[in-house]
DNA sequence: GCCTTTCTGGAATGATCATTCAATACACGA
DNA sequence: TCGTGTATTGAATGATCATTCCAGAAAGGC
């Protein structure tokens, strides 16, 4: 059997991801990654391919990281308070420092979706998987009685989701937590 | 004299707002300025400084053509279809070849305001603009009895601008016009 | 017609980019 | 203990990056 790899492929790909995250596609240099994985430039190279796949590896770690996350929320909050929780999700960590790092999936939609094909279907997907579990939620929410009659699954899901970007947008622009904190009790306003 | 400049500056830094708006800061090399903005080298520094001071001033004068569009929009319509308005003219040309650019401003937003102060400042500031647009129009609309007397305009505001972002990240990412107007219909109800 | 001044064109610079490669180190089966 | 095969390592590659620079062109002023 051949010399084992010496370093944790999963953990690896976590810092990858940390970085991307952080600069995006463009501004995150293979050195840069070499640097902060603590791997050897083959080994990358062997085990990841080039930029471009270390990159779809990073965001396809991150969509199933958010998609266990909706799944935890889905399990252990009420409809409607996992809704919130989702929008929580993301104002939490702002304050911390390099803490502003928004959302991965929306970072890489303004940076790539428009000049990426395959990019652009994975982001989509994953937009639209939290527009239907905003659905699932809100017809849960309704027949619970946690959620009012009059309000539309399908329209306001689309609602919320826009509401959720837009937050996302802001994370990175004025990452003030009053700021954001309101944006998520006004998108909230449409349950009651 | 000297000899004179052989090109327009304004057209030129058109041309450089139209690469930069389409592809990004990183992804935008000199060598495409010099290409798409018909002009030598040389001369590009000479008039506008490095990469970045370039990048500026297309930030700049976009930022300035969207004031002169809020500005239009508040003079031509009642106030809640101004609103409209704002919504509508980011959708408009998404269909078009190339044409799903987005906003430039959100763009930048997400690209590079979370690690450079000044830019971020400047899309922090852009955004407060639009926000204050909002509660302008929400007042006028409501003492013009075009708006009903419970929204309320700081918070109504805020909403109306997550909203708009939010567009703005799906104009990239699913550039369905369908998808697009849901979400501004969506948006809109809020002045029901 | 020459001088000054500014702009132009493109070559040159050095840094950094993503990627490859050959040499070395190592663990196991024989 | 020796061969086999993979992992590691860091140097090397060639392309492209932003930026600088210099020789030449052109339009006034004298």
């Amino acid at each position: 059997m051949p010399l084992e790899k010496r370093f944790n492929k999963q953990e690896a790909l976590g810092q990858a991801l940390e970085a991307f995250w952080s600069r995006g596609f463009e501004a995150t240099s293979m050195q840069d990654l070499v640097d902060c994985m603590g791997i050897n430039r083959g080994s990358l190279y062997a085990t990841f391919g080039d930029k471009r796949a270390l990159f779809l590896a990073a965001l396809a770690s991150y969509d199933e990281r958010r998609r266990h996350m909706l799944a935890g929320f889905e399990k252990r909050y009420e409809p409607r308070d996992a809704i919130r929780q989702v929008f929580l999700a993301f104002t939490r960590d702002v304050s911390e420092a390099g803490g502003n790092k928004g959302c991965f999936i929306t970072n890489t939609a303004l940076e790539l979706a428009a000049h990426d094909r395959e990019i652009r279907k994975l982001v989509a997907t994953a937009q639209a998987n939290v527009e239907d579990f905003f659905v699932r939620m809100i017809r849960k929410g309704k027949s619970a009685g946690d959620i009012p009659q009059h309000v539309r699954p399908a329209e306001t899901a689309r609602g919320l989701l826009a509401s959720l970007l837009g937050l996302l947008v802001l994370t990175r622009s004025r990452p003030e937590g009053t700021l954001l904190k309101a944006i998520v009790d006004e998108a909230m306003r449409r349950l009651d």
